[in-house]
RNA sequence: GGCGGGAUAGCUCAGUUGGCUAGAGCACAUGGUUCAUACCCAUGGUGUCGAGGGUUCAAAUCCCCCUCCCGCUACCA
């Protein structure tokens, strides 16, 4: 019979910068669902890559001294190496600079455009200059700009839009009657309530601002919007070909069965893709799921100190499967776990040290001590083994029943599950006693040949998520991996072998103290300057796989004048405090010159209304009023922004009154 | 502000359509054991099941309200 397909993704890592252990993450989470598949009689494709384009790269080549080029060839090298390291299965690595690639993002685009799923704006009366924002027709309100309601102006950048909206229905339609399409199911609310109910926008496709990018072939000037391009890769990897003539690759394993990916690119999968695919007429991904983050609960090791974790040095302190069996176990289904060093101690001494190590290494010494090795199955069978036995075998099911529905943590659970049973399984028969009696000896055999055997299961199942481990203990066991088809017989490990005469030790034990010691000495943590940091509102760290950046808008050249308009002054902050109601909002009382300017900022998770008294900074004075969240407020602070949207007030480079004017 | 999800043992959580003395793992304590990596096995406890009210023979579970947390989204002049 022949097998079926079952085509794996991940998503493609932005290549930015190096990933950490939480974008490490997710190829070890899809490596072990695709070896999964495999072992019980898939044939899997397993595609990752790197996604290496857009202004954010353009940008960090610039700051490096290099060409984009240059850069993401060094990049996509260190990802492609890591996930080398962990030792993932992957089929396929792609890389969105690949020419075969690029090509079909140029023929997507150009069949999208060509069949009027994609439009050219025009931008006349469209672009809000206060606003900053460009708007589609239908967005207008009016005629004016529907947040502000200010005419709108004829912008000089031209720009390409997707109609989404055209296909709306159809894919609500489609989630609707395939309720495993977006998993885990919360996230399916918030695609329909936020995106979908409420009624989609257009999407800008195209941008002119920056070079780094697929080019438009029939529109010189224009790049292809980087998800565009990056989420094409999922077909293009096949071979899939815009004018029909697709590789048999494609005829194969389209559509996926498994897009996986963190949760927040969701909103693109679920919802740019899969209308992307409707307007190609191509059939939709099977199921798309986005995974929780590993995160680092305490604050210790955070990016902006320095010390994040990364899944190389993990691995050179404690092996490449005690990071896979962390990252794996430790990370919920829909909760953010958690990673610290003093966990992963924990985890890898009471669990792969104490539980699985110490079994396999107990057992091969028994064996060794009473039978020189040899493993015979004597059939002195007592009530007692029934409950092994039958634990043993009912594994294999359990943990199908897990991996079906992607619960990969609970899988391994299982497993170990069975690893404990068969600790618990020497204490009930105790073999050390049977050894001292010689009319015990088939019994005693018959207890250690139902040991290996239970372990040559355990580690057959355990293959998926530690291979390395995997292999091990079947070498020490001198057995062979099982087929799928023979895990529900218990009793074929060959009677009469031989175990290794020197096990060795599979986990250490770590002494925690001595390690953390370590850890400090080669990560030092840049520690205690910000004691008095407690009330300040903190930022989430989060994975960078992915994060969508805002490209810098170009904006049309303007006069002396038109600047000369703007009254530019520098403030200083009498008092301030949070906005009620209000996330983001702070309310601050800005003196300039003889007046008192009330002042609403988005700035709230940057600085707190305590830290903000007193500050001088740059202020527009002359900025029409409006009300944010019910609060007047009389101009602007102004703030630099970077990649990530966080946000830096703007001061002067010398002490200046409150009042001076800016030019 | 809108939508959604949470609050259960010291910690992380499980509790299916309301039903027997509310569970698991870790941690802790005690006992056992010695084949093994100071390991393994057994036993144990406190829980106002976030607060309050209601429906019911019966509520962690359903309804109302309150408090707090989280996610997405909007706003962030």
């Amino acid at each position: 019979m022949p097998k079926k397909p079952y085509y794996i993704t991940t998503a493609i890592a932005y290549t930015s910068g190096k990933p950490h252990i939480g974008n490490t993450y997710e190829v070890v989470l899809a490596d072990s669902i695709a070896r999964y598949k495999r072992f019980v009689g898939y044939d899997v494709r397993f595609q990752t890559g790197t996604d290496e384009h857009g202004q954010k790269i353009e940008i960090k080549a610039f700051e490096n001294l290099s060409t984009p080029k240059e850069f993401v060839d060094e990049v996509s090298t260190e990802i492609k190496n890591i996930w080398d390291l962990m030792n993932t299965s992957y089929d396929k690595f792609i890389r969105t600079t690949d020419e075969y690639h690029e090509k079909q993002v140029q023929k997507i685009f150009k069949k999208l455009y060509e069949q009027g799923d994609i439009y050219k704006s025009e931008y006349e009366g469209m672009y809000c200059t206060p606003c900053e924002s460009f708007f589609t027709p239908s967005q207008l309100v009016d005629g004016k700009c529907p947040d502000c309601g200010r005419e709108c102006q004829p912008a000089k950048e031209e720009a390409y839009f997707f109609k989404l909206s055209k296909y709306a229905d159809k894919l609500i339609e489609h989630i609707n009657t395939h309720p495993d399409f977006i998993q885990p199911e919360s996230r399916k609310n918030e695609m329909m309530n936020n995106f979908l109910l409420p009624g989609l926008q257009d999407l800008c496709v195209s941008r002119s601002s920056f070079k780094w990018g697929v080019p438009v072939d029939f529109d010189p000037g224009h790049v292809v919007y980087v998800w565009i391009d990056a989420l094409s890769n999922y077909i293009t990897g096949l071979g899939y070909d815009a004018d029909g003539v697709s590789d048999e690759l494609y005829r194969r394993y389209w559509p996926a069965d498994l897009h996986l990916i963190g949760k927040d690119i969701l909103r693109f999968h679920t919802i740019y893709w899969p209308i992307m695919l409707m307007a190609l007429g191509e059939p939709l991904p099977k199921q798309v799921f986005g995974h929780p983050w590993l995160i680092q609960s305490d604050g210790k090791m955070s990016k902006s100190r320095g010390n994040v974790i990364y899944a190389d040095d993990m691995v050179d302190l404690f092996g490449v499967d005690a990071v896979r069996y962390f990252v794996l176990h430790e990370m919920p289904f829909e909760n953010d776990g958690v990673i610290s060093w003093e966990l992963v101690i924990e985890r890898v001494n009471s669990e792969l040290a104490n539980t699985l190590g110490n079994l396999v290494n107990r057992t091969i010494s028994m064996a060794n001590k009473y039978f020189d090795g040899v493993i015979t199955n004597a059939h002195d069978v007592q009530s007692v083994d029934d409950e092994l036995k039958k634990v043993v075998i009912d594994t294999r099911l359990k943990v199908n029943t897990c991996m079906d529905k992607l619960k990969v943590a609970d899988a391994m659970t299982e497993i170990f599950a069975l690893f404990k049973r068969c600790n618990k399984y020497i204490d009930e028969t105790m073999p050390w006693a049977l050894a001292k009696d010689p009319d015990q000896s088939d019994r005693l055999n018959t207890v250690l040949y139902n040991l290996v055997e239970s372990i040559v299961v355990g580690a057959t199942l355990l293959e998926p998520f530690m291979p390395e481990t995997s292999a091990k203990i079947l070498k020490q066991l001198n057995a062979e991996k099982r087929r799928v088809t023979e895990l529900s017989t218990f009793g074929l490990y060959p009677s009469g072998n031989k175990v290794t005469a020197e096990p060795e030790i599979l986990f250490a034990r770590i002494d925690a103290n001595a390690m953390l010691d370590e850890i400090e000495r080669r990560f030092p943590s840049k520690v205690v300057e910000e004691v008095v940091e407690e009330e300040k509102p903190k930022k989430k760290e989060r994975p960078e796989l992915k994060i969508p950046t805002v490209e810098a808008v170009v904006k049309g050249e303007i006069t002396i004048e038109e600047f000369g308009k703007m009254q530019l002054q520098m403030g200083e902050i009498l008092s301030c405090e949070a906005v009620k109601d209000s996330k983001k909002l702070l309310c601050s009382q800005v003196q300039v010159n003889g007046r008192v300017l009330q002042i609403v900022s988005g700035i709230k998770n940057y600085y707190s209304p305590e830290e903000m008294v007193g500050k001088k900074v740059v202020v527009i004075t002359n900025l029409k009023p409006t009300k944010l969240a019910g609060v007047l407020s009389e101009g602007m602070l102004l703030c630099a922004e970077d990649f990530e949207g966080n946000l830096a007030l703007l001061t002067a480079e010398k002490d200046m009154p409150a009042g001076a004017m800016i030019s």
